[in-house]
DNA sequence: CCAAATTATTGATGCAGATTAACAAAAAAG
DNA sequence: CTTTTTTGTTAATCTGCATCAATAATTTGG
């Protein structure tokens, strides 16, 4: 199982988070170094154990270099829900740190390298260097997106479509860091997980997993993913990957006034797609965007 | 039905969204004015129209200062699956301007009075100030919150649960911009679109609506719901509203460089609680905090 | 105020996926 | 290398909710 930790990129210590925040806005070198400045040496957290993120003024972020966990909530009638796999370049803390009724709890699937940095201090940062702040929004933007399209899987997609779904995502996002090739990798949960985050039981986990191998979608050698035929795949899933854009540069580098816009031909209200958005059972395809 | 529209607050132009904001951080009547400089001139939306949230450089942000919307996805397979209702004091365009390949659309559930500002603006803005930046980034782990309790509402609960859950988070939400009252509200949607949220069909909705009246810890007249025993509710549901903690001021104001941190006796890895947090089929109660 | 459209309600039938229960195969631990 | 624990696999049975269908009540709109 060790193939997961094919270490590529990531590893060096401004790896996987900055290159994240990169993926944002692009950073100076002292602006990386303001950052470097408030992390804390670097922690490790074993497999099976709870990533803590206290609230309150002890808050902190922490930036994942390594290793994968499991976000999730226990409802008092013992189920469980996993809410996000996190995979390297994820930030831990993102609810948690927000929240004052704290509700969701983190644990390690696999032992992990976090760098951790007190919320406060990110906060004074992002006041004396604004794009921090910015970026802080794109990041949990991105969060709310993944977390959108995993309210479509498990509310919309049969138990087929949402494994297919559930692996072609947790590859993107490891691909994306550099923790996987072109079509395959080695799936960093167990069957079980899978189970908890897509809302099935283990069984029909297993049973899905299989039909995605006999009708030729998939090949599985342990916990050794390949996309026999992606493309397939991804028409059963209907995936798409969370891309988003980058933070705009702004226009005027500061302190002009912006003066009060005049209304141009706006946004809003237009004949829609032809029938009623909101049909009865069915619907037509996507309308618009947002 | 208009008893929805009962105006407290929000209808004055710096109404619902500067409330919103102020709930994360202060604002100064100067910054204030700043950000008033930005917004277009009000936008209405008539019910069944997509609210448009073009994503590149015209993307934008629309609060919402009056109305309901709804933002959905389609799947090929016809089916739509509702990420969210969307009340008055939210935000529009937080996803959808931040993606490339945008996907998800909304539509009014009602007529609606928006506020809207081109992204490029706000960024700029957040640039000269940055609290502006920092409220975006509570705005957006506020909606990515709301949305992990809707994966644990579709996942792993009970068609009633979800239904009890379903009413006590939109009256929640309602009551904090001061559109519904202590114990009962207008519900602002059919049981079409809660269907359509809750990934169930429209005559379960209606059975499991009889259900909670049947046992009496629900009123229903037409679409005014009063909640007869709403501890009892709030119990089936495992109801938590979301609530978040504000933006820390700053402790030392600005332009000091920070320290690097010394390690002190932190966060992760720690006994977990007791049994192994991922146990086979069931869990246990829930761990810490995230 | 009437016609059309939308929304709510109720019932009968069927299936996707839960549940339970073994057991096999791998990892981990010693 | 052996024991223990975790993970994977398969099968039999049961059930919650979808689906389909039809009708009643409302709302909207001309």
């Amino acid at each position: 199982m060790q193939g997961l930790t094919r270490k590529i990129v990531g590893d060096r210590w401004d790896g996987a988070f900055v290159a994240r925040l990169r993926r944002y806005i692009e950073f100076s070198a002292s602006e990386i170094n303001d950052l470097r400045g408030l992390l804390e040496v670097e922690h490790s957290v074993r497999k099976r154990r709870d990533v803590v993120v206290e609230g309150g003024s002890h808050a902190r972020l922490s930036f994942v270099k390594n290793g994968v966990a499991a976000r999730y909530k226990v409802l008092h009638n013992g189920k469980r829900q996993i809410v996000n796999i996190i995979v390297p370049g994820d930030v831990i803390g993102l609810p948690g740190s927000f929240l004052d009724t704290t509700s969701f709890a983190v644990v390690a699937l696999t032992d992990m390298k976090l760098e951790v940095c007190a919320l406060d201090d990110y906060v004074a940062l992002a006041h004396r260097r604004p794009k921090f702040g910015l970026a802080l929004s794109w990041l949990a933007v991105h969060e709310a997106t993944t977390y959108a399209e995993h309210i479509v899987d498990i509310g919309r997609r049969t138990a087929l479509e949402r494994v297919a779904h559930f692996l072609l995502e947790i590859h993107d996002r490891l691909a994306a860091v550099g923790r996987a090739a072109a079509t395959e990798f080695d799936l960093p949960v167990s069957q079980e997980i899978m189970s908890d985050a897509l809302g099935l039981s283990v069984p029909h986990i297993n049973r899905m997993l299989a039909e995605l191998r006999e009708s030729g979608m998939i090949a599985l050698a342990g916990r050794h993913v390949s996309f026999a035929d992606i493309k397939r795949l991804q028409q059963l899933a209907h995936f798409e990957p969370v891309r988003l854009t980058r933070i705009p540069a702004p226009s005027q580098p500061s302190t002009i006034i912006v003066p009060k816009r005049p209304v141009d031909r706006t946004t809003v209200d237009r004949p829609a797609v032809g029938r009623p958005a909101v049909a009865r059972h069915v619907g037509g395809r996507a309308a618009l965007a947002n």
